[in-house]
DNA sequence: ACAAGGATCCTCT
DNA sequence: GAGGATCCTTGTT
């Protein structure tokens, strides 16, 4: 197994469908704790689903940047969800991830999220936020700088699984049925898997 | 200034 | 399978 680098910010300078995809398999890491990313969703411009339907605010500034950033958001006012910003300055598009393997750190990561263990600990997006500790203040970070959050390279995925994205049944059809969920194949580690089929 | 609702999680049945 | 927790963001008045 090579040794893990952090992915170049050129990167995630690419369409956020793609970008989520080949962010199967690769990690994430804070101090001890490692990650193994096995579920995402991608979020477009012009997408009625994303955070930047309403154009650039406050709470979204970060996906309207560079891509290579954290944007961290609260949901239902008390889960952190980690997005990592994609494409050119200007445009809002990210990827949430849903779903990781823990690699290192388990303890940490238990202490996180109140002694849980199996996929229940980490399936679900406001879970891989607890076990990070992250929280909004983490937004515009970036992910290819040495220190705080990194994200780290490794064998893309050369399979995965696809399906519609979870908990956007407000958004148009075409967007709530679009096949912009990935996740990695042959793995407890993956929430909803009921809807997810081979890609 | 206000009301509505949310890219979820946990517990209980 | 259903409902409550919990509070910030957004669009509207």
């Amino acid at each position: 197994m090579g040794a893990r680098r952090r992915l170049p910010e050129s990167f995630y300078l690419r369409d956020a469908a793609t970008v989520a995809r080949d962010l199967i398999g690769r990690w994430l890491r804070r101090d001890s704790v490692i990650l193994e990313i096995t579920e995402v969703e991608a979020y477009l411009p012009d997408d009625s689903a994303c955070h930047g339907r309403f154009g650039r605010t406050a709470r979204n500034a970060a996906m309207w940047g560079p891509g290579g950033r954290a944007y961290v958001y609260l949901c239902y006012g008390l889960h952190d969800m980690l997005n990592v910003v994609t494409g050119p300055e200007g445009e809002a598009a990210a990827v949430l991830i849903r779903s990781a393997r823990p690699v290192a750190g388990l303890e940490e990561v238990q202490v996180r999220r109140g002694g849980k263990s199996g996929p229940v600990l980490l399936t679900g997006p406001g879970k891989v936020g607890a076990a990070l500790a992250l929280d909004p203040s983490w937004s515009h970070h970036a992910l290819f700088e040495r220190g705080g959050l990194e994200l780290l390279s490794g064998e893309p995925a050369e399979r995965w699984l696809h399906g519609p994205r979870v908990g956007i049944d407000y958004a148009a059809p075409v967007d709530r049925d679009a096949l912009l969920r990935f996740a990695a194949v042959d793995t407890p580690w993956v929430s909803h898997r009921k809807t997810l089929r081979s890609g």
